[in-house]
RNA sequence: GCUGCUAUAGCUCAGUCGGUAGAGCGCAUCCUUGGUAAGGAUGAGGUCGCCAGUUCAAAUCUGGCUAGCAGCUCCA
């Protein structure tokens, strides 16, 4: 990059300068403001920047207004920004007042330089870089989008602070149109668009993230379930149906009941122990292994791929909900293939392969991003089996994931709590990012259960598993792709995929009747019966995003033929039936983006 | 779980100072209709999320609960 081009807003780092600066700005105008406040830490973020306050009170959206023309004013004061470093003792004196400051200073390691940039009135700890001037900042082009908590260094044990976030631009216009294009993708909220279009809803009496999957909905995930099921049966799975809850004693086996207890919802008193106590599933694993443990096996046997639709419930806490991401009972393509450890690298780039024949045919590819899960070393609580067992599991797939040229990213402290992770990311439109799919390898649990095999000398062996999904969880999977295809779903998997639409009631009949032929070959159809005008028909029917939409009139019927309209190619002009047919056929067998 | 916000007709939302509810769209019936953001007439619809409290009187004020939203934390 030339010299010339590096302080400009499309450069990240000047970007992310320019943001820094904007939190101190903010910083410095929120103690003008109110000037008890105590500060925490304002970093520029991926889109733009906050700033963590601690104050007695809460930020309203007047508050927020305040504080920008505060910014503004700032701005307007050119004030220069300032480095200079001091000795710890002398850095403590200066933010004797700012208590969080305080104790990140005491935290720096002992040789670390403190450095502080002063603005005019204001001083902060920071190890920058800063521009030189607020005068740099356009003031009119920042935004103070929302005020919540967040908890001071992000754990949950410590105080809640108050959080603004903003973003700014070099000019007026970025700003607005970097609005916009929020605001665009709000509209793509599957939250709101699945249920307006009636893919789901959810009731007070039944509760928190339990979903209720209209018919759109559930014709849509059957639709994609069908077709796994099918494909997995083609790459060598065996299906399996596995009871949706056990006592607890097989929990206390896979080490659920030790680790993952919060998460279940548990049936009975666990201290009583003359009654039995269940718990409904969170995971299928230790099921899936009862199918492996139902007679002995050869190292022939291997790699045995088992296969299942399988629905999970999992206690999450009250607030962490989202429409159909997160829920509290989903059904995810599950699957676990119990392996001989030479077979691990070529079973697991069968999973990659088949998780990426997915990701492609839904049109989800190239939103999704890896993330490779690992342990942490100091947690043991979370996690089962020794250093060594992680070290060799993370040594072995690390050696895969590499082999088959995967570009991740290493997430300390995300591993499951049986071994390492190959999580497939994909963000929702609020930007915030979840787990599609999943591959992980096992290296414990199947001690754990005596799934031992024979070997060719006779000898007992334990097995490597693998844990897998092929296109995650249905409820999951239809959220991103209603976000997608902003409700218009391809043809294939749109839970209405033909519109009839009677000119007039004469037309009634012959609509109803090519329904009929449609719905036969397994087609979804409909008949719009309203008495409205066309043209108001047609324009709603787009706002439901259906696919195709067959206008029937008196001339259509004379001649035999229909009018079709693709929603991608507009309108296909009059042709037979059959035709039409072939045409509807070969987009929904290809699965095309249509 | 934590911080903040929200809950009025199917949807989007008004409802002032506490005096038992309104609009637009949608829906139903009839008329009309061969075409891309609204053809006409008539009509039905609400225990103002739930439970308490204050008050002569609560959609409105207070508390609790439930559900929804954003963020934090946690996870598919």
């Amino acid at each position: 990059m030339s010299e010339e081009n590096i302080y400009t807003f499309e450069n990240a780092e000047y970007r992310k300068t320019y943001w820094h600066t904007c939190s101190h700005v903010m910083a410095q105008a929120v103690k003008r403001l109110w000037p008890d406040t105590k500060l925490a830490i304002g970093p520029a973020i991926e889109n733009g920047f906050y700033y963590d306050f601690d104050s007695e009170k809460n930020f309203t959206a007047e508050d927020l207004e305040a504080i920008e023309a505060e910014m503004r004013k700032i701005c307007k004061e050119k004030l220069k920004l300032e480095r200079f470093e001091l000795p710890r003792a002398e850095a403590l004196e200066l933010m004797k007042d700012e208590p969080y400051k305080v104790e990140l200073i005491n935290d720096l390691p002992e040789d670390a330089v403190i450095s502080f940039y002063k603005q005019g009135d204001f001083t902060d700890l920071c190890a920058g870089p800063h521009l030189d001037s607020t005068g740099r900042i356009k003031g009119n082009a920042i935004k103070l989008t929302s005020a919540t908590g967040a908890y001071w260094r992000g754990d949950s044990n410590r105080k809640m602070l108050q959080r603004i976030y903003a973003v700014a631009f070099p000019k007026k216009e970025e700003l607005d149109a970097y609005l916009a294009e929020r605001e665009e993708a709000m509209k793509r909220d599957h939250n709101k668009l699945g249920r307006e279009l009636e893919y789901f809803t959810t009731v007070d009496c039944i509760g928190q993230g339990l979903p209720i999957l209209l018919p759109k909905g559930a014709r849509t995930i059957q639709t994609l379930q069908r077709w796994i099921e099918d494909e997995e049966q083609k790459r060598g799975y065996l299906l399996t149906k596995t009871p949706l809850m056990a006592k607890s004693d097989l929990y206390k086996i896979s080490g659920h009941w030790d680790h993952y207890r919060d998460g279940m919802f548990i049936l009975g008193d666990p201290d009583d122990e003359s009654k039995e106590c269940f718990a409904l599933r969170p995971m299928t694993c230790p099921f899936q292994y009862q199918a492996y443990l139902n007679r002995q096996r050869s190292y022939r046997d291997l790699p045995m791929r088992f296969g299942e639709t399988s629905t999970l419930f999992r206690n999450e806490d009250s607030g962490e909900m989202h429409g159909l991401i997160r829920v509290r009972q989903f059904t995810i393509s599950e699957g676990h293939l119990v392996l001989r450890p030479d077979q691990l690298a070529e079973e697991f780039r069968g999973c990659f392969e088949l998780a990426n024949y997915c990701m492609e045919t839904l049109g989800l590819k190239e939103d999704c991003s890896f993330r490779f899960s690992q342990w942490d070393p100091n947690n043991t609580e979370k996690y089962e089996g020794t250093a060594e067992q992680w070290d060799h599991a993370q040594g072995i797939m690390k050696e895969i994931l590499d082999d088959l040229g995967i570009d991740y990213k290493v997430g300390i402290d995300e591993a499951a709590f049986y071994g390492p992770k190959l999580d497939i990311q994909i963000k929702n439109v609020f930007g915030k990012e979840d787990t599609l799919i999943t591959i992980q390898i096992d290296m414990l649990l199947a001690e754990k259960f005596g799934m031992y095999y024979i070997d060719e000398n006779g000898e007992k062996a334990l097995p490597y598993i693998i844990h897998r999904t092929s296109m995650g969880c249905y409820e999951r999977t239809l959220a991103l792709l209603i976000e997608k295809y902003a409700g218009a779903l391809p043809t294939w998997m749109a839970p209405e995929q033909v519109r009839f639409l009677p000119v007039t009631d004469r037309a009634f009949d012959y609509c109803a009747d090519m329904s009929r032929k449609l719905n036969l070959q397994g087609y979804r159809t409909e008949v719009d019966y309203r008495n409205e005008k066309v043209g108001k028909k047609l324009r709603e029917a787009r706002l439901d995003k259906v696919p195709f939409m067959v206008v029937v009139g008196d001339r259509d019927m004379e001649n035999g033929t229909v009018s079709p309209t693709n929603r991608v190619d507009g309108d296909l002009g009059a042709m037979s039936f059959e035709a039409f047919n072939a045409l509807l056929k070969d987009v929904v067998d290809n699965k095309l983006k249509k």
